[in-house]
DNA sequence: GCCTTCGTAGGGCAGTTGTCCTAATCCCTA
DNA sequence: TAGGGATTAGGACAACTGCCCTACGAAGGC
């Protein structure tokens, strides 16, 4: 097999094991074991666990930009892509309330470990953020788009916080049903009229 | 020295090391050497790692009950207790910034670790919960005081968990006056009209 | 003053950690 | 078929993990 698929395969493993059991308790041994290489091998292809967490978040970062591209190519609206993105929360539910969400946990155990790469993982936040921020500028909301796309980011973050803790489906369900509405409320169809435009009011009033 | 003297060194500084690098990355012999005792010692006052991480929960569950009982004597009106409720995100600003909130890490670390504590912890969260239900429930809300509760709460570990990832204390500021407006028409003071009492929605709509 | 009890120090246990090395094996090319 | 670089297994390394034991010292009651 050649090199660079195996190194392929301890990056998936090594990210699914990261996502499921944390950085700091996932092992070399238990990423080999998975892998079905002898431990001692890894330094051929990776010389620490650091430059294992490097990969794997810029796999993270390249399947996210991937992810957000196809629900830009899918919905032509601004508005459907934004409750695509809504709806990853329900798609994802039974990984969300085993195990959180993988970027949310990621970045709150480097942040506790002060690791190198703390930084780097939140800029997968910064992706998501980035691209909700150009879709509620395309609504015509660019003055505070970024406040819009920080408090959709900041209440998929709390709902999947809530759901770990609590294993609670229905919340979850009913969080997401009231997003659409806030959102609903905030971005009206264009077809109906907008009544009451208020451009500069924080976000979900 | 006594015995408990001795133990509650132990709880406290077990306490502070596993918020801020997490219990996992917390090692015996970390909590030995900040509280200055021999590491084989241990064993006197507890017989496993596990042992400390009940005490350390059953701490912060006596501190919370603490905390929550003293809001209910500062402030009469549930409004102003749900307010401090909502204000902690202010006054713990730099420590969320820099650990994130310390029942939300906790839960998100044992769920992944499968750790037989995790709804321990999670009872943490019920503490709020439970709380936030009488609150909204003496302003009126008994039909949708549970949803309302997890809804603020919800909406604190959102904030918490970007605020790590963002190191952004505007958002926070930005997002507690969200809160504060989201909570004010829900629940509007009874000396104003209350034009528009629909009991049975979703909240923040 | 002796003796028990409480609390501690120091160290040892087997197992695991991340890291690194060397010797073997594979496969491709000549 | 022989040679050589790519890839591997297996193990060694010191440091560390949670856990456990034993011996010591300091009290306080008899």
């Amino acid at each position: 097999m050649g090199a660079s698929q195996t190194r392929q395969q301890i990056v998936d493993t090594a990210d699914r094991l990261f996502y499921e059991h944390g950085f700091e308790a996932t092992s070399f041994a238990d990423i080999a074991k998975e892998v079905g290489l002898s431990r001692g091998n890894f330094y051929y292809h990776f010389k620490t666990k650091d430059e294992i967490l490097d990969a794997v978040i810029a796999q993270r970062m390249s399947n996210t930009r991937a992810l957000l591209a196809a629900w830009e190519q899918d919905a032509a609206a601004p508005a459907d892509r934004i409750l695509s993105f809504v709806h990853i929360l329900i798609a994802n539910r039974a990984k969300i309330m085993a195990r959180g969400c993988p970027v949310g946990t990621l970045c709150n155990e480097l942040a506790k470990l002060d690791h190198a790469a703390k930084n780097d993982a939140a800029g997968l936040f910064s992706l998501f953020r980035d691209w909700l921020v150009r879709q509620f500028a395309a609504l015509g909301r660019e003055a505070d788009a970024d406040a819009l796309a920080l408090h959709i980011l900041m209440r998929s973050q709390g709902v999947a916080a809530l759901a770990t803790a609590f294993c609670d489906e229905d919340f979850i369900r009913r969080e997401v049903a009231d997003m659409e509405a806030w959102f609903h409320a905030q971005c009206p169809p264009p077809s109906f009229p907008v009544s009451d435009n208020r451009p500069m009011e924080p976000p979900c009033s």
